[in-house]
DNA sequence: GTCATTCTGTATAGATAATTACAGACCTGC
DNA sequence: GCAGGTCTGTAATTATCTATACAGAATGAC
């Protein structure tokens, strides 16, 4: 018997695009955890992927199994084969690329930013930038610079979505001065600012904090000028093998920021969020659950 | 619910001498091949130690199991556990913070997505990516949907850096269309696209299909619609403990893709760049530093 | 919009597995 | 060798799982 040259990973990834929107969802929950979720019954794979027993056993069908037993067999056989050669220790994450590729170098940059970024971070500062947000008597402003433009929109739009009162100033543009005409004492200004920094984001946050504007600050390990006279400083590690700095570490952070808002917000803005919600589902791509 | 200290092997050994023959018979058949042996049918296994099915009943019930079933899920559980990756298991990132603190919940979770999103992808896939964005010929066009717009105004704007002929799109705004006309045979078109799934973005990326534009797709691990037309698509694991989903992974490979990119074309844009940074420090917008 | 096609879940039948009951086998000590 | 006990397997029962049939829902073509 010729053994098999992919494995059943492999094979769920490499026909994805054959499945349906059942199988995939199915799909996607075998690799989740894989293998050892795919080694239960059907029943519980089926629960745990939400969807029908039924779908379990044509997907597997799909894969050339004749049904669920000897996928589950094929299953185990893999596991075998892959448990008596010690698992290797997880220096290279896109195993399939050789070690010295990009994707690798890259990803293990990242990584080691997340970690020196988070030892370094204060939950205080965090719980505190949070209730500011989540504060609905303040109202929010967020800038951004040239290269933190991209950040600070995504940040404005999820919380835009979230709460009422949340303004997108650009830095660059001269409209900004406006804006803080609109600022009021106990206000919030949310500003990125990443290498090099811009003088007119330095410039702005001066003048927002003469106003008793709170400010929280975004910015790279070597801190942009603006955090002197930042209320709230994140600094994140930014240095990856390229000829440009990695944004993915802010974004992690304001991703676990705009979490933790929503979540303390939930109650004042379920109707705001639900009415968004149903907007999205006249678009009837997406399978509605209970 | 207390964890059990010992695993199942380990008690198997310690209890070993209590056991009767048939028993200690079917110990050693399960710690032969631990713990895959025993992830089969009660039947199969009784069979392979070659003692009955009861035999095996009565001695997980030794084990403190309530029944067979109970036996093989906790099995489960330690199998799990065994082959998490240890990295991802590194329970607190922010080790300041408590334990269940939000920025470890999701850091976690972010580090998960890229683990698995990383051992999914196709390096040669990447490769071909990178390829098609640092040829000179060819016209890259960036499009982007209501969630995803940070994302490729994040894209293009490093691509537009790093060489002439970059576009960028709004998928949702009715001037699309135009762009199609300038799309040749051999362009690229990158599109980023996440659930759920936008529809003026799918018609975008069928009419550049058919003028013979190639396709890359960004997107979530459950595949807008238009993988079924995108030459290469790139699928990250998007789901973190918030009401929204996560764009960090999405953002890594993006920022890698960058990074080959500039290395590909450092030559031929070298000029480019170097009379960018000086247009910049003639404005006078960024302070500088040494 | 309407129709054909594909997809997906419910209900159910069929298959398999897990458990129990029980009887014979095997020790052990006299 | 035989009585008391424990151990073990066979066979029957019960529970659970897997596969199928079919109908309703979603999707795509016109």
């Amino acid at each position: 018997m010729p053994e098999p040259v992919e494995t059943i990973g492999e094979r769920l990834q490499s026909s994805f695009d054959a499945l349906t929107r059942a199988e995939r969802q199915l799909a996607n929950a075998i690799l989740e955890n894989y293998p050892v979720s795919g080694l239960g019954s059907i029943t519980t794979l089926a629960a745990h992927a939400k969807v029908s027993t039924p779908t379990v056993v044509r997907m597997v069908r799909k894969l050339g199994f004749p049904g669920f037993p000897q996928f589950q067999a094929a299953l185990r056989r893999e596991l075998e084969a892959k448990i008596t050669n010690p698992i290797a220790k997880h220096d290279t994450w896109a195993e399939n690329a050789p070690d010295g590729h990009i994707l690798n170098r890259f990803t293990e940059a990242v990584i080691d930013n997340i970690h020196q970024t988070l030892a370094q971070i204060d939950p205080q500062s965090f719980d505190a930038a949070c209730a500011l947000l989540a504060d609905p008597k303040r109202t929010v402003f967020v800038a951004g610079g040239r290269i933190t433009r991209a950040l600070s929109d995504y940040f404005y739009m999820h919380l835009q979505m979230i709460r009422r009162g949340v303004t997108s100033i650009e830095s660059r543009s001269n409209s900004w001065p406006h804006s803080l005409l609109d600022m009021e004492a106990g206000d919030v200004l949310v500003i990125f600012d990443n290498r090099r920094y811009e003088n007119s984001t330095i410039k702005l946050a001066e003048l927002a904090r003469e106003q008793g504007v709170k400010i929280i600050l975004f910015t790279d390990q070597w801190r942009s000028p603006v955090s002197r006279c930042a209320d709230l400083c994140f600094s994140s590690r930014i240095v990856v093998p390229s000829a440009w700095d990695s944004s993915v570490v802010i974004m992690l952070l304001l991703e676990t920021m705009i979490a933790e808002v929503q979540k303390q917000t939930w109650d004042g803005t379920r109707e705001r969020i639900e009415a968004l919600e149903e907007v999205f589902d006249r678009t009837r791509f997406f399978r509605k659950f209970n």
